[in-house]
DNA sequence: CCAAATCTTTGACAAATGTCCTGTTGGGCC
DNA sequence: GGCCCAACAGGACATTTGTCAAAGATTTGG
C-alpha cells in the first residue's frame, strides 16, 4: 500500500477518509532544501513547522563561544521547527538546517490553527503529538539527570539506531551534551 | 477580584462564562494531601493529573542506586503528574509526592477527554498548555547542553525565584543534575 | 527549651569530562 | 591521480564534578 507518510502518521491517531486527507494536504506547502541549506536563521521569524518527508534536518543553537548545541534531529516523519519562535511568533534563537537533501511539507501557524478548527480531529492529532513530544523530552531530561555520557550515548543508539549511521559523531556528541573527544573515548572505556 | 486560580489560568488562553467554568469544575475532584505524602507510587497507574491550588509537589525517579532525580516541582497553578503513565495508561516509573501540605484539583484522563470534547475551547487550552510545556522542556534541555552547574543554578533562580525559598538545596541539586556538594560549592566559586 | 533529625558546608581525593594538540584516514572534487 | 577537507582517534594536561567522611548549622517535634 502506497500510503502517504503524513496520512499514515495522522491515522495512527485519528482516522481520515480520502477527502479529509486531501483537505489536510491543502494546508501544507511542499518545500525542498539542499544539504547544508539553512532553513531558519537565528533572528528570523519561524514561519513554518516542517514535516520531514525525506532527508534529515537539525535544530541547534549557537553558543556565545561559537559552540553549537543540537537540540533535535529530524529524520523522515519527524516534525521540526523552533517551537517557541513558531508558536509565539517571536524571533528565532535557534537555527534549522539540513544535513541531507530534504523534502518537507511545511505548515504555517495560521494554517495549523485553521486546520485545527475546520477539522477538529486534527486538533486531537496535534494535541496527541505534542503530548508525546513532551513525554519524550521528559525522558531526555531524566537521561541528563541520571546518566553519564556513556549511558546517554547507548540510550540514543537504542532509541534511534538509524541516526548514528547518518550523522557525524561530533553532532551526536553535541546532541548528548559532551565534546566529540569524550564521545570518541567512550567506546573503549567499556568492555 | 477573587477569581478561581484555575479559571484565571484558563482565561489567559480562552474566555469562559460562569456557566462554562462551573461546567469545567465539575470534571475535577478536590484532593488534599499532607506533607511527605506520596500521591503516586512507582508501579501504580497514574489516575490523575493534578492542578496545584496550594502547596508544593514533586515528580521524581528513583535510581538503581537509590539516588533520586527530580524531574519537576509543582507549586501553585502548576500541573503535575507522571505524564507518560497518565496519558498512556501505563504503570508509573515516577513518584509524585508532596513537599508541603497540598490542595489540588484532580482530573482523570477520561474527564480530560470528555471535557475537551464537550467544551472544545478546553482542548485549545490543553493544547496551548502542552505546547508551552514542551517549549519549557526544550529550554531546560538547552540548559543542560550549554551550561555548567553554576549557570544552570542561576538560571533556575531567575526562572523560579520563589522555589529556592521553599525547597532544600539538596533537592535543587537533584533537579539540576548535580550532587548537593557540588551545588554547595558553587556560591563561593563566583565573585 | 531541649534533643533528634535534617540540612548544609567543607576537605581530601577519585573519576569524568573538557581543552588543546597532533596525526591518520577516507571520501569528494578538480 | 593528487589535493583538500572533514571526520575521527588519541595523548597530555586542566578543570569540573562525584564520592566519602565529618563537622556545623538549622529545623522540627515533643
Amino acid at each position: 500500500m502506497n500510503e502517504h507518510p503524513l496520512r499514515k502518521q495522522i491515522e495512527e491517531i485519528v482516522k481520515l477518509n480520502d477527502t479529509e486527507f486531501d483537505f489536510v494536504l491543502e494546508h501544507f506547502q511542499k518545500k525542498s532544501f539542499k544539504k547544508h541549506q539553512i532553513v531558519l536563521h537565528e533572528g528570523d521569524y519561524a514561519h513554518f513547522e516542517f514535516f520531514v518527508v525525506k532527508g534529515l534536518m537539525r535544530v541547534s543553537r549557537l553558543d556565545f563561544d561559537g559552540k553549537e548545541h543540537i537540540l533535535q534531529f529530524g529524520m523522515e516523519n519527524w516534525w521540526i521547527t523552533d517551537a517557541e519562535a513558531f508558536h509565539h511568533k517571536t524571533k528565532s534563537t535557534l537555527i534549522v538546517d539540513c544535513l541531507e537533501d530534504t523534502e518537507t511539507l511545511s505548515l504555517t501557524l495560521e494554517n495549523k490553527e485553521k486546520l485545527s478548527s475546520e477539522l477538529p480531529k486534527m486538533r486531537d492529532f496535534f494535541l496527541k503529538k505534542t503530548t508525546n513530544g513532551y513525554i519524550a523530552l521528559q525522558k531526555r531530561i531524566l537521561c541528563f539527570l541520571s546518566s553519564n555520557a556513556n549511558d546517554r550515548y547507548h540510550n540514543l543508539i537504542t532509541l534511534y539506531p538509524g541516526l548514528i549511521q547518518r550523522v557525524p559523531k561530533a553532532m551526536i556528541a553535541s546532541y548528548l551534551g559532551v565534546t566529540r573527544e569524550t564521545l570518541s573515548r567512550l567506546s573503549k572505556t567499556e568492555a
